[in-house]
Parts: C-alpha cells; sequence; structure tokens
DNA sequence: CTCGAATGTGAACGCCCTGTGAACCTGTGG
DNA sequence: CCACAGGTTCACAGGGCGTTCACATTCGAG
C-alpha cells in the first residue's frame, strides 16, 4: 500500500521503526488542521494516535478523522494510567494498543486493522474520471456504460488505474500484474493494452497512453 | 445484556473474575460442538478465545462461529511468544489482548467490541430479489416456489446472498460455509455450485455467476 | 525524406479453468 | 445387512482466453 498513515505527534524512534520495518508509508501530523491538511488526495491509509500529554488534541484528531470518512482506520497508543480515557468514546477509535507497547503486539494489531478489508464498510472502488472499477465485484464501467473485462484486462486496467500519470515499463507490468519474472514475452502487455482500448471504446481508447521506448501509463485525456 | 460470551477454554478465576465484574454472563465451552450446542436461542453475545495449548481447536472454534456469518465479536487471549499463530488468521478474530493481561485492559476491549452497535443481531430472513432463505426454518424458495435444498446447499447459497455481488474466492467459501482449511478440495465447492444452479432452475440459473479464474458471486451489477 | 526501431493489429495455437456425469465414502434408518 | 441421502473426489470434455507470431503502421532521429 502506498498511501500513508497519520502519526500524532511525531513519533519515537521505536514506532517509526516499527512502522519503517513492516513496510508503511507514514507522515506525523502536529494537530487537527495539520490532519486535514497534510491528508494526500487517496485519503489516510489509517492512523495511530498517542494518547499522552496532548490528550485534547488527541480527541480533536480523532473525530476530525471520524467526521471527515468513518472508514480511516484509528489505533490509539495509550499509557495504562489514560485507559479510562477510552471510556465513552468508543466510537473515535478503531483499537488500541498499550504504550509502552511490543513491537510485535503493534505491528499484529496494524496488520489486522490495515490489511484486512472486512472492516471497509464502503466497497473497494477504483475511480478514475468515468472509469470505475469495483475490487469487491470485479466488475467494471466507464461512463455508466459496462465493461466485459477477462481476468487479465482487469487486473492490468486496475493496476495502471491505481497510478494514474505513471509510467510503467512492460517488465514492471509482467512483473506487477502477471507476477512472474520477465521471460520474453513483453509483447503480451501489448495485445492486452489493444484489448483493453478497444473495450474501452473509440472515445476512451486514449485512456492508456503509449509513452514510446519505456511503457504505458494510464491518464484523463485531457487533449483530444 | 442478557446474552452469554461464550469463552474457551474453562476461563482462570482471573478472567472469570474480570468478566463478572464487568457485568457480562458468560459460559464456557469445551470444543467447538460445545461451542455450537450450548449456543443460547439469541446467539452467543461475544466469545473470548484463549490461543494457548490446544491451538487447533481454538482455532476451529473460531471458524465454527465465523460460519454462521453473524458477526459474532471474537476476542483472542494470546501468549506473546504465540502471536506468530494470528498470522494469517486476521478473518478469524475482531480483537486480540495479550496473555496475562490487566484487567483493564482486556476490560476496555471487551467494552468497546461489545458495546458498539457495529454487530447487529442475526437476521431471521435474506431476501434478494425473488429468492427468500428463512434462516429459522431452513427453507429457501424463488418467486414463490419452494426449494429442496440440502444443508450444505444452503448454507452455500445464503453466505453469497448476503452479500450479493461480492466475488468469493473457492478458497474463501472453504473457509467461511465449510470453515476448514483450505487443503485442496476446490473441485467441491464447483460441484455445490453446480447443483444450487440446477435447482434453482433455468431462469434463476445466472444468479450465481461465475467470474472466471477467481471464483463465484450471486447476483448482478449493485451499482447500476 | 529515409530508414530502422517500436508499436498496433489480426489471427491462430494451445493451455488451463470450469462444467458435468459418475463413482466413492460416510452416516442414518429400517 | 441393505437401502438411501448427502457430501466429496475423480476423470474427461469443451471452451474461454492468455500467449505468440507475422505483418502493417507509426514514430523519431539524422
Amino acid at each position: 500500500m502506498v498511501r500513508p498513515i497519520a502519526v500524532f505527534p511525531s513519533p519515537t524512534p521505536e514506532l517509526a521503526q516499527t512502522l519503517d520495518l513492516g513496510g508503511y508509508k507514514w507522515t506525523a501530523v502536529e494537530n487537527e488542521l495539520d490532519s486535514v491538511r497534510s491528508e494526500p488526495e487517496e485519503g489516510w491509509f489509517g492512523a495511530i494516535i498517542v494518547i499522552d500529554d496532548e490528550i485534547k488534541d488527541a480527541w480533536a484528531i480523532c473525530r476530525s478523522l471520524r467526521r471527515r470518512d468513518a472508514n480511516i482506520p484509528v489505533i490509539l497508543l495509550v499509557r495504562g494510567h489514560l485507559l479510562d480515557e477510552l471510556n465513552m468514546r468508543d466510537e473515535l477509535y478503531d483499537d488500541f494498543c498499550l504504550d509502552p507497547f511490543h513491537p510485535r503486539e503493534l505491528e499484529a494489531r496494524l496488520r489486522h486493522l490495515l490489511t484486512l478489508p472486512t472492516h471497509e464498510v464502503r466497497p473497494e472502488i477504483v475511480e478514475q474520471g468515468t472509469l470505475t472499477l469495483n475490487i469487491e465485484t470485479y466488475e467494471a464501467s466507464i461512463a455508466g456504460r459496462p465493461l466485459d473485462l477477462t481476468y487479465m484486462e482487469y487486473e492490468l486496467l486496475r493496476f495502471l488505474a491505481s497510478s494514474p500519470g505513471k509510467v510503467f515499463t512492460r517488465e514492471v507490468l509482467l512483473n506487477r500484474v502477471w507476477g512472474y519474472e520477465y521471460y520474453g514475452g513483453a509483447r503480451t502487455v501489448d495485445v492486452h493494452v489493444r484489448r483493453l482500448r478497444s473495450k474501452l471504446g473509440e472515445e476512451n481508447a486514449n485512456l492508456i497512453q503509449t509513452v514510446r521506448s519505456v511503457g504505458y501509463k494510464f491518464g484523463t485525456a485531457r487533449w483530444n
């Protein structure tokens, strides 16, 4: 996952290390305003809020996150003597971990909360312009018109569309979408791109753009 | 709350005391079969499963609870050196607590998980289009015509129909409907799907749709 | 403009996924 | 002991679709 986790306040070295080792991207936020301003366009992946000195600020951020999008997973780090703070505020967080924490416990909680799609009430959907991909149902549609895609076409389109504008070489695509080492079938990508374009329709074929001598990218067409 | 919490295995004095002081009713269960047999008519309020000696039994109970997809909240009590057990089994529990536990931490987790209104009571009747499933009587009918389904056919149909449109892999279906680890009998799912389709009748056979290379789903597009 | 490399395009091959019928196994009731 | 129902596994056939190839077209450097 590329989306960052919001961390309040600036994490201790132990916390930063645990996040880094877990492969998570994170961004420190200093206050509620910051948690809004620093939020990336795709939204936070989750939030880790330390309940310690600045208790009021911490809860303010939680409320702010809940108000904006109830589905952002929130994990609290809380000192034992502050456990009572959680009482009557159950709706402001999803999980908590006693601080100081055991790295493996926090790791397990992060994995459980963040990698499990069950907690996401909203259907997992990728949207780019008029293109909509529903991860749960494996359905795709563009401008309301449903697309009948095969498995590989769907996977390729999803991969491209989830990083709009970014160029991928054929080799990278084979690795990430097909999942095996490059064996010499680079043209396979071309053919799938072609079928995708034809299924996207005349007016949307340029959603997948060729970058000559490099590869392909997904981009909303701004000129015709 | 009157519904009891299932506790596996028989709780230690500390655990029993924590539950009693929290005002929870609880029932000790000894094994998977017990967790089904002892379940009150209104269903369990939640479950506390200790991951310790009888690991396999513990997970079997979790799978069994998850099988009747009423969202029974499951909290694990796990020794630190067994944390790895949780890996890849995220769908089998909702929260965990390191054991030995601090009473106030467990108390907070119980309150957080059990008092939140996220866990609704299991539905008595599932209706999707012309399909009707009566949970109590195990009766199914489509367009008024009653269906004569076997137990597994009924469970499979109910699971699929309760998340219309969502695609499930054979592996997930074996886990959630059959309730065991995936050992290679994926074709079992195919055969049951085929029988379901034939019993649904010619005109409704497409209610269960094949998503090639992925799995099966119930119904068609949700978003149209 | 010319040429070579990169990409688009149509078609054909063949693997692997799924549907399907039937056998096998297990438990239950008579 | 047999008959039967229901669940699981197996073998085989058909077809979808991913891959590859040959050829056409386009692009860009010089």
